[in-house]
DNA sequence: TTCGTATGTTATCGTAGTTAAGTTAACGTC
DNA sequence: GACGTTAACTTAACTACGATAACATACGAA
């Protein structure tokens, strides 16, 4: 073996150059991503990431805080998905009352699409402190809060509500009220079908459609039937 | 030291006698209750449980096929509470959405006065077994199936919605579909405070006669305004 | 050249759930 | 009243986990 030790391995450099570091963090969390959607959330540990990226189980400590940082990290991302299609949403020249309809079916769909990032976010314990801090980070870009971006696509919802009531329709309760309860009702289908996928439920797709409507005229008792087709 | 070993200790007996071991078992459930409420979830161990029976952990395999079966076995118990309450419920003469109404109140308040129990029931992820079957079991009073309790609580409510069926109003979906859609909206309500207990939510009473309002209301149609007063 | 620091590693700790193997005590029976 | 059986347990150990401390090394800057 002559060389320093660049022998035969090719999965990932044995070593970052100095300034490469959050290349090292993206690894991670493409190694945890991918452990996280083949074996699930129970397989994705410290050791088994690690491994997968090359790199002993310290390593991580580097770049994440703990273990729940990585995770979160993670859902964050795919959190900002839904963001964005809510926004994508909000963006569209429809009535209000039909603006939240689809928010919520999007909000849905978004959820069953991403269980276990769903369920670390909503279903989980709150982590303990309020606020993390990473220690090596270079971007500031993501991971202010944990849980942030789903706080911030609940915040869509309320906003959604208070354009109904500017449309002049008359609301039971305040916008804010209004918006739990209809994301919480949202929110139960979607825990619903991940906590207990096995258990003989009706068509998901009338679910899905019964929920929307129901999370709609439940909340607002003026609108008396649906208003598209 | 003259006997043979009744020493001071006056927590349990050291050792049980013949055919008595249905007596530890119980003592084992009771410990694990009390580690539960005092300390959580998270600090109910083997170990722990094991350490204030004032038995080795291992000796806990003697009753429970693994942990799980323990808070299992507890949760059931806790389950039986709101089946009780549901039961009562139906036994009240009230016309079939009053009586949907307040199964919706009575489900929700007793989420949230067993949070971790709850939790444990319809959040966490399902066993990977569907039928579980314990050694030395004794009675077969409980735990027929994880979370037996939670769907027969679950059926109560389809019951409620075939009553009102039968009360000859008109139901835009299948009985077991309304269900579905009530006992979601609730759910998500209860889920969502336990998951996120210090999100700065609106007034939780007010939350509580709007989720059991829009969950009756957001279902069937024909029902203009509540019926109470 | 030397020093600081980013980038790691190895060794280790403490805790967890769980199993294997051995021990003790109660009981029926001859 | 010794004997075998077995229920009721214990001790020791195994594997795996998250996390930390202490040590190593490469590399850019001064």
């Amino acid at each position: 073996m002559g060389f320093s030790g660049k022998g035969a391995v090719a999965k990932s450099p044995a070593r970052k150059p100095r300034g490469e570091g959050h290349t090292r963090r993206e690894e991670i969390l493409a190694a945890a991503k991918a452990l996280f959607l083949e074996e699930g959330v129970k397989a994705t540990t410290i050791r088994r990431i690690a491994e997968r990226v090359g790199v002993s189980a310290p390593a991580l400590y580097l770049y994440f805080k703990d273990k729940d940082e990585i995770l979160l990290a993670l859902c964050d991302r795919i959190f900002a998905i839904l963001l964005q299609r809510l926004e994508e949403i909000e963006r569209l020249p429809l009535p209000a009352c039909e603006r939240l309809r689809r928010m919520g079916e999007a909000y849905i769909r978004f959820g069953l699409e991403h269980p276990d990032e769903y369920r670390i976010i909503f279903l989980e314990s709150p982590t303990p402190e309020a606020v993390r801090y990473t220690g090596h980070r270079t971007d500031t870009s993501d991971l202010e809060r944990p849980g942030a971006k789903g706080a911030m696509a609940f915040t869509k919802i309320t906003q959604a509500y208070e354009a109904i009531a500017k449309e002049g329709i008359v609301l039971p309760y305040p916008p804010a009220l209004c918006a739990e309860l209809s994301w919480m009702a949202c929110h139960g289908l979607v825990a619903a079908l991940i906590a207990e996928p096995d258990f003989p439920w009706s068509d998901r797709e009338t679910l899905i459609r019964g929920m929307v409507e129901a999370s709609v005229r439940g909340v607002v008792p003026a609108l008396g039937q649906a208003t598209s087709a």
